[in-house]
DNA sequence: CATGAATGAGGGTTCATTCAT
DNA sequence: CATGAATGAACCCTCATTCAT
């Protein structure tokens, strides 16, 4: 990640286990987030995950000091990659904060629909944390929601949305992209993904839009 | 749930015996929760419990059968308040849908201050419940939802409200009522209770009254 | 140990409970004795002492908070049997500082003959110990070595011993009384321990004694 | 023991493998013997020992079969120098048998003050031996102590010594030795090596010697 | 009713050992 | 020769559950 001298690993040997290493771990990750989504961090055994991953129990030990690590690492994958694509969606997204705010939103549910056994975990299992975990996980997290935070407040600021709490509204917003991984098994039968979507950043903006602004978005607002 | 059929205790001692089982039970169930929702379902261990609520373990056995249905229990508490108090708010409401959905989403608010511990249990470790169990509670969550969902319904059939997804829109009231739970470690560092049923309130009937009969609820939609 | 306002247990019970925790706690020290004797304080696992006292594992965890625990209660416990009986021998030696060497060493001897299996153990595994342990350990030992160093001195001071390095030869007694344990094996084919203790005494008074008290103290330097 | 039939390498490459072998194998020898008296036999890992030898662990189990072997071999190491110093001493010390064991007793010191490590491992982790590496073991410990025990019986017959029990005083000599190694962490804060070896040589010569001898041992048994 | 000593299956973790590279 | 990733048996310990008192 912050390597810059080394420029590319000469021994192919190395690089033949660097991929592999990096392909167990997130072999290993997956099956953890899969397995914990249905049983619970504590309902899962090394052992079961070791058999989920058709390895060994003591090679997990290899690549996650222990049991909580493990967790730790799901859950910062998560939201590795809410860093990863939400600021970037809301970059493309242009200077209007309206769109800025569909985009960070659908940016989210994405990503949640990416990794939906572990995005439970993150509401969850988050107690199951140490204290340092916890700490780490709650930092990464107002990272993430930042890019939204501020979509919004500039939404407010500008005129574009009526006068809301921001800090409310984006709890909203972000319990709503959890929701499509938390009440899953409730939704799918209904909903598509991109219908989830749409219905949603509909009725939101429906509720934050200033009334002098509302038919600027119809291509937003109209599907719901 | 109540029994109707054993008609009355003649016997004093009997009364009183029935007296104290039920204070007992209330106790464990409320000891349970609290300590539940610190340190997770299984971060409890039943001589915990025993220390938290003043008794042996052996006691508790007597009560509930076991681990399992003790953690039944608590949640089936939570959810037969709901039952409990929920239709007698929309019935309250009077006739309006409006008034009705408002006063559901406030009750539901209620119930998961009032049960802040056991609340969050439903969420976190509904997946520690047998098949059983959870179909159980599945179904309770359901009828519990009900009357809000009707009152939804009867929002948009009569045209009080733009025409959404009640089944959606269902969900996220729903959503917005455990996220007070939720995240109540972080939202009540700005926001009292009723600034965050209010607040919501506001944000939803904002987003699903028809513009025609958006004046007639300012009581509701002003204070946000 | 420093129990004074309470008389007696009045609940015969109580007494009785006490009774068999004593029991089952000596019990338990006697087996693991025994068999960390043998195959050395890792050598046996939880489950093999378990077996070999005829209990549960995790009955030996309501004794014994963990492994190291149990490890040094087994050391403790003869290191209180030093402190029991020595001071008691040497006492009942009277004045004169050789008896009291020859009573003090004897005292030693007959505490490891008693406690053989877990006199090894002070010098094999006490550094399986934690530090705070293996302190107290060291405390203890110090304190029970001191009536032979105390007698050694005044023997020496009194002149009845010739001038010898008092710390190197309270450690030489205590090496061959420990010996005894050491390599009780190889010594039983030829000894009984009253030969040997007697026989050792002989050989260190010999070297200690003053020539001109010698002939004092034939009834200890004879039976060699 | 020393290879005999195998004449001479006759490739060079063949010899300098040899000579890295044999390297490697002491380097290992005495990184494990280190570790082991800090940790015990059972406290250090082959990952430990490999690092601390700076080799992989693979290699380790090309030099010793197994971990058990691997301490067999630290112990036979510490035999094998008795074995080659100690009849060395008593021959050059003449054939005075005072002189033979003060020389015997001085070469076991010296043996065990050069590998203090490993010395503490012959009584702390035999247990952990085979019952083959056991036995074994105790043969070398046996003729081991042989030119001491034959120096004693000698100075007994030839009536330099007071009769003594030949098996118990080679007993307490060879205790005397290792307990230089056993309590060395209490003994270095008051004693020299040097110190140690003079005072318990005139200690026990004091015992021994018989009284119309002792005057020929002045040089031996004075700086008490 | 109530207690808590006792059980033992099951969990997380370590580590000696192997083997493909 | 040398490496270290991979294995899996065995360890220590916890805790839901039972039952004699």
């Amino acid at each position: 990640m912050t390597t810059s001298a080394r420029p590319e690993p000469q021994d192919p040997n190395e690089a033949a286990r660097a991929v592999r290493t990096e392909w167990r771990s997130r072999q290993l990750l997956t099956a953890a987030a899969r397995l914990m989504e249905r049983n619970g961090f504590h309902g899962v055994s090394m052992q079961a995950l070791a058999d989920e991953a058709a390895v060994s129990v003591g090679l997990i030990y290899r690549y996650f000091g222990n049991k909580d690590e493990l967790l730790l690492a799901v859950i910062v994958n998560v939201l590795e990659a809410f860093a990863g694509q939400v600021p970037a969606a809301v970059e493309a997204a242009g200077d209007d904060p309206v769109e800025q705010v569909a985009a960070a939103f659908r940016a989210h549910c994405e990503v949640i629909d990416e990794h939906r056994h572990a995005a439970v975990l993150t509401y969850r299992e988050s107690g199951s944390l140490s204290t340092e975990g916890r700490n780490k996980i709650k930092d990464m997290e107002i990272a993430t929601s930042d890019p939204l935070r501020s979509a919004i407040r500039d939404g407010v600021a500008g005129g574009r949305f009526v006068d809301v709490d921001v800090e409310l509204v984006t709890h909203d917003f972000l319990l709503m992209a959890h929701g499509w991984a938390l009440k899953h098994w409730h939704l799918e039968r209904t909903l598509q993904f991109h219908d989830y979507v749409a219905k949603q950043t509909a009725l939101m903006l429906g509720a934050l839009l200033a009334p002098e602004h509302r038919d600027d978005y119809r291509h937003l607002v109209a599907p719901t």
